[in-house]
DNA sequence: ACAATTACCGATGGATTTAGTCGGAATTTA
DNA sequence: TAAATTCCGACTAAATCCATCGGTAATTGT
């Protein structure tokens, strides 16, 4: 029924890197500084969104990882699915694999069927772009109001 | 991120419920059979949804389960937050208990509060009388189409 | 009174997932 | 060459999931 770290803490890292986008490769450990989470748990993060083609990894010091797409072309939910498995609120409801065990004639189907729906549209319409958009305009907002 | 067995079975053995609504109790049997679902399984869904105040049990032969409530009171919602607790995407913007290790001013935090919203729409919106309701119209539709 | 039915209760257990930790190898930069 | 960093695979403690099992208490019909 919850996400967890997985998609959640993945979510953060990207939003990291769509922060500094266009200013050279973050590290894990940079990120990891900056969200207050584990380095060593971030690697196994990491692994899948790369091999995934979300980001690209730069070897050796001064290395670290970048977007692979522009922030505005990866959505939180392109993250989630790379990191948690097929969308759904339940297993029988979810993105491509339907659940044989499930009738879908099942009367309470639709249900599941109408909140995976909201999700999808909720998370496949917000873009990294659109995250660190909305940081920079806080922050700001809160330069206003010293 | 996805609901368990016991939200799922709990909604559908309570749309029992409501399809049998004002002919008597309805036993776990009749209810596990109907849904082919375990008997002992759905026995330990039952006490928390007795103790909620949603069922009412009638022990002895012939004995059972009715709604505490007519089913048009009762919605999924109910269902969902007895069985698997405050509903959320994550535990930092589910219901009633903020998670203090997720700071609210996360800038990815409005993301699953958005997501939540609206998976409390649906599903506190979708009463079990509308279940049942559909499911007769369901049977109905096919009737027509012999 | 008795037998069948049914709710009620608590213990147990295997499988899977979660949320990491750990140690070391390979690559690149300064 | 030393430091920084990604990369890789193994390991683990704890929790959760999805039940199963055995027995007790209450009620009904005969």
């Amino acid at each position: 029924m919850k996400l967890s770290t997985k998609g959640k803490y993945g979510v953060k890292a990207l939003f990291e890197l769509a922060m500094h986008e266009g200013a050279g490769p973050l590290s894990l450990k940079a990120i990891a500084d900056r969200q207050g989470l584990s380095e060593h748990y971030l690697e196994q993060l990491a692994a899948p969104l790369r091999k995934a083609g979300l980001i690209t990894s730069i070897r050796g010091a001064q290395g670290g990882y970048v977007l692979s797409r522009a922030a505005s072309q990866i959505t939180v939910g392109d993250v989630i699915r790379v990191l948690e498995g097929p969308i759904g609120y339940t297993d029988c409801s979810a993105d491509g694999e339907p659940d044989p065990s499930c009738a879908s004639n099942c009367p309470v189907h639709g249900v599941w069927e109408k909140v995976t729906a909201q999700i999808v549209s909720v998370i496949d319409n917000i873009s990294l772009q659109d995250l660190a958009d909305q940081a920079r305009a806080e922050q700001q907002n809160l330069m206003y109001h010293i």
